[in-house]
DNA sequence: CAAAAAATAGTTGATTCTGACTAGTTGATC
DNA sequence: GATCAACTAGTCAGAATCAACTATTTTTTG
């Protein structure tokens, strides 16, 4: 049952193969990086998270510090388990494309109750949001390479980028396809639903 | 909060604009329309869903009824707010590409744990699997447009072959610029890791 | 036609996740 | 130099999720 399942997890045996750190220098670490952009974070679960590698057997604690009245800082360790599993675990993200459900697939599933020229003018609107975030996510890249980082440390953004412009494509053969072939159909379809709920 | 997380709750309400269902049926008749493909379900999870929705005021019961010694079936209904929820929910989810964490984002932004040969050999197999991906779906659309559904039916794995071709081209550009740029000084840089380790 | 398999309908518990909270400390502002 | 905000470091309650289980009935198969 998935330990694998928890992406942050990944991220902790990342950094922790860097060296030892405690939960709260890594969540600080992780802010600072941008991480959240790549990984869903957040402060309160990266505590569970340790807990869980550290029964896994993948990190141990290794030592306990304290600094006046703040409280303990646990610093924890990867052990070779987690240098293991993490190799493992990236081979199988990178090898393998799961099985992903995308927000816009499950509408696009159900997308029959909503009538088709609303969708349209929607698609527009979807449009227009995909081009604003292509364009921030352009500009993140020039600035960072600018500021002298390898590109390759930019390489998931630039998936994102390739993904945003196929959505874009997409999106904009979809309404031709409504407005061209399926509008009609659709729009009786719609009408004789609305019948029956009366 | 966020009732708005589980989008088998949209799939639920999506159907329930139809006519009213228990539980268990509308289990059916998802699996039957495969739409575990676009919406992450279990069976299980259906009945917390409709509880929640229930609580929320979008749905109320209708009726219970009981056959024979099996366990009752409750049969449940769509309000006016659940109608209203329903076309606000499907309006969001496609005019707003909000912000989602892909597997292959994560493991991207973690590629410098692995070392670049071995990344382009996990890179060429990636690639075999879309390909498989991307055949599996075309067969899918042929034969359902062939056995007479109109192919708006199918517009999710129409997107869905859309990213998949994206994800390809991604990836073969990728290998590209291991094998051409960015191979030797990544090496390199994995190698001073390592040792940083002993 | 007896036994095994599958379908019917739903409940339960163990685990995960999220957001809010605690409680002391440093830094900034006026 | 008092006050207010932000940082440090972590805990905890409540919601959400998933898998496994109950217990009956229908269908299939040998």
């Amino acid at each position: 049952m998935g330990r694998r399942g928890n992406l942050l997890g990944l991220a902790v045996l990342s950094y922790l193969s860097g060296r030892p750190m405690h939960p709260y220098e890594l969540s600080r670490t992780m802010r600072d990086n941008d991480d959240a952009r790549s990984i869903k974070f957040s402060h309160g679960s990266l505590y569970m998270v340790f807990g869980q590698l550290a029964k896994a057997g993948l990190i141990v604690e290794q030592e306990t510090t304290r600094e006046g009245q703040r409280p303990e800082r646990t610093v924890y360790a990867l052990t070779d388990a987690g240098r293991t599993e993490l190799q493992e675990w990236m081979r199988e993200l990178v090898a393998d494309p799961g099985h992903e459900y995308p927000r816009f697939v499950a509408a696009l599933s159900l997308i029959g109750a909503l009538h088709p020229d609303e969708v349209v003018e929607l698609l527009h609107e979807r449009r227009r949001r995909l081009s604003a975030r292509q364009a921030e996510i352009r500009t993140l890249i020039d600035d960072t390479v600018a500021a002298g980082t390898h590109p390759l440390f930019l390489v998931e953004e630039d998936y994102r980028l390739a993904l945003l412009e196929a959505d874009q494509a997409f999106t904009t053969r979809f309404i031709d396809r409504i407005d061209n072939d399926w509008g009609r159909q659709w729009a009786a379809f719609h009408h004789d639903m609305e019948e029956r709920q009366a």
